[in-house]
DNA sequence: AATGAATGAGCTTTCATTCAT
DNA sequence: AATGAATGAAAGCTCATTCAT
């Protein structure tokens, strides 16, 4: 019934993940259904309960794929940096223009990661916090090098990651969305503010190379 | 079946939505049933759909009347106050600790008002926005008396909600929460920092009276 | 709550009446529901189930006064009449401009009239023989001056009531109705050849008086 | 709980379709629900909604396909038959008889095809004017021949469908019907007299083969 | 006579999941 | 590995009817 040969170099687990990528993004989690997903993948319900025990399991994967990719995309930007400010710098420059350029991660990651009753909340939570332990490890790499005060890096990274997810959620949600570039610049300035460092550095240390 | 008087000293929609704030704060908006709440309430779901034409907007006026206590009650907290810094101590302060206090508040207001899908979202965005206005205000209020630098009023406030939404929401979820007082004093000066004010002035505003 | 001076020279019961016709034409008897009737005629439920014991029963008494007038009509039509070929054409004549003058009445008694599952077709059945019956008595009136040939008067009153149904619903539904006078007069040519009255007898018999 | 082998050499859809068909002929539309059907075929909730989008359509699809079977019946009554008043004969015959004998069709297409608000009206109307149709396409065969007069025989079919629904329909109510030879022979005449045919040629028509 | 808040049985429809093929 | 027909629990909502006032 359904032909197998239209893209089928990809197979039929990857064709679902990234069907339900698109479908989460424009639905959320609890209007993203099963016949849908298998519908806009090409493949059938036999085939996803093949390759998934379920539908919330199914999501925690997705959820947990693109979380595994923006990490590394963090870390591959920060590759090689010493400099505990810069490190910071470009880890929150990453997160915010990635968000902000691939609208369906963002989508996927930060609205829909909230939010739908304490059993999902639970699932999630680890995803959630993946973010928040870059943040601190990087924290606590700057409070090393004494560049920051001595704080309580859990708390802060959880205070610069609740205002990066408020901001581009906001920003996703504007009818007039400002420039990428100011929200980036002074989200920035402001984060490193709260943490002691001056928020003209945040600009000043991503320009020098 | 149910004596119309056991606890009627009541009324039907206020006990309903008394009900639907515990039931919500347990289980999130999908997974709240109108059956429930009707059952918790001790009333049937005739009366719930005589006094809300549906579940939806059900969760809408309960969170906006959650909502406009918790700004009421922090412009209660302020009220007389002339000095910004202190204005702006005092509903952050106000802010975390009602939150840490009502945990039926913060499930409800944190957890659930965010991530249902588009059409959720848009519903509540007002309600998620009132929060960041009254911060937002007060910062404006900072800005015009010189205590704070210009500044984009619109993107700290939205730093600042943030932030507050996933310390509060980490705290909640712990399993060992810290000491409420210290994540009040660390978060108020993080972000009495990100916005140029000493750190140091968030606890020192709040002692003098 | 209401202020019962705009229309109460009526009484409660038949602005119950009045608004249920209205409704009742416009969509049906399952679609007709108790709230609409009320809220159209300005009263309230328990008006309403003061003055009759159920929907059903106040559909049946509305349907009741309905044909009772039309049958009275049709009778005033006729009245002095003797020649049982006038009184018959009469007959036809007044029915079928009745109805179609009278969308809602037409609506009501022979578009709702029907098909309502066994209970309540029982119910209906004296109703919507009142009109056969009418028939019925001047075909015999008709066979006992000779002018008919003996028949079975009940099935060919039968006949002469479901064409007048089905031609006067055909009018209603149609797009571009044919001329009320063509289809009155086609529909009496063919009922008066049906019992064997020459066809031309029902234009001429209604055009001397 | 429901074993899947129990009776199915029908499929699902048929006898679904089938148990519907008793169910509605017993109840009618509206008090017809969807759990009986699925019930009394031994079927699913979720299997009915797999084969029909609503219940509305299924009765829909149900209805056409009885119509479409009944019209084929008497299509085939008249195959190779070239007189036109031997073809009405026939098709009058045809359809009186089959009614007659199978009380769960004529209470489906006659009863419940009439008569449940506006917009079920619009859906069965098609249906309602197929046998009109064929009753018309006869008719204007015996004008074709000089058989009948000239006539409008949209209008002369209505009044024969008319006549024959409503025959039907109380030879069905009654409790003790006439004998069904009397019935069709008796009809039939009137149609044919209604028409300019002598009733007489009715009965002999039918006679000689 | 009249009001309208409250009742609850009943309805259609959805959807994650199963399983024979 | 994959298919898709079938399952059935559960959900939101409607509405004729009741009854304290």
């Amino acid at each position: 019934m359904t032909t197998r040969n239209e893209q089928s170099t990809k197979q039929t687990r990857n064709r679902i993940l990234e069907a339900a990528g698109r479908v989460l993004a424009r639905r959320g989690y609890h209007d993203t259904n099963v016949e849908e997903v298998v519908t806009k993948s090409g493949t059938s319900k036999g085939g996803f309960y093949f390759h998934f025990p379920s539908k919330e399991r199914m999501v925690v994967t997705l959820v947990e794929e693109m979380s595994d990719k923006l990490v590394k995309k963090v870390e591959r930007a920060m590759n090689g940096e010493l400099q505990p400010e810069r490190r910071l710098a470009i880890a929150l420059d990453t997160l915010l223009r990635t968000f902000s350029r691939q609208r369906k991660l963002a989508q996927v990651l930060l609205i829909n990661m909230a939010g739908h009753g304490k059993s999902m909340d639970k699932k999630f939570l680890p995803v959630r916090n993946r973010f928040a332990e870059v943040i601190q490890r990087e924290l606590d790499g700057a409070v090393a090098t004494g560049i920051v005060q001595p704080m309580d890096t859990t708390l802060a990274s959880q205070v610069w990651l609740g205002a990066l997810h408020e901001v581009i959620f906001q920003w996703l949600m504007a009818d007039n969305p400002a420039s990428i570039e100011d929200v980036v610049s002074q989200t920035g300035a402001m984060l490193f503010n709260s943490a002691g460092i001056p928020g003209e550095r945040f600009v000043e240390t991503l320009a020098t190379p």
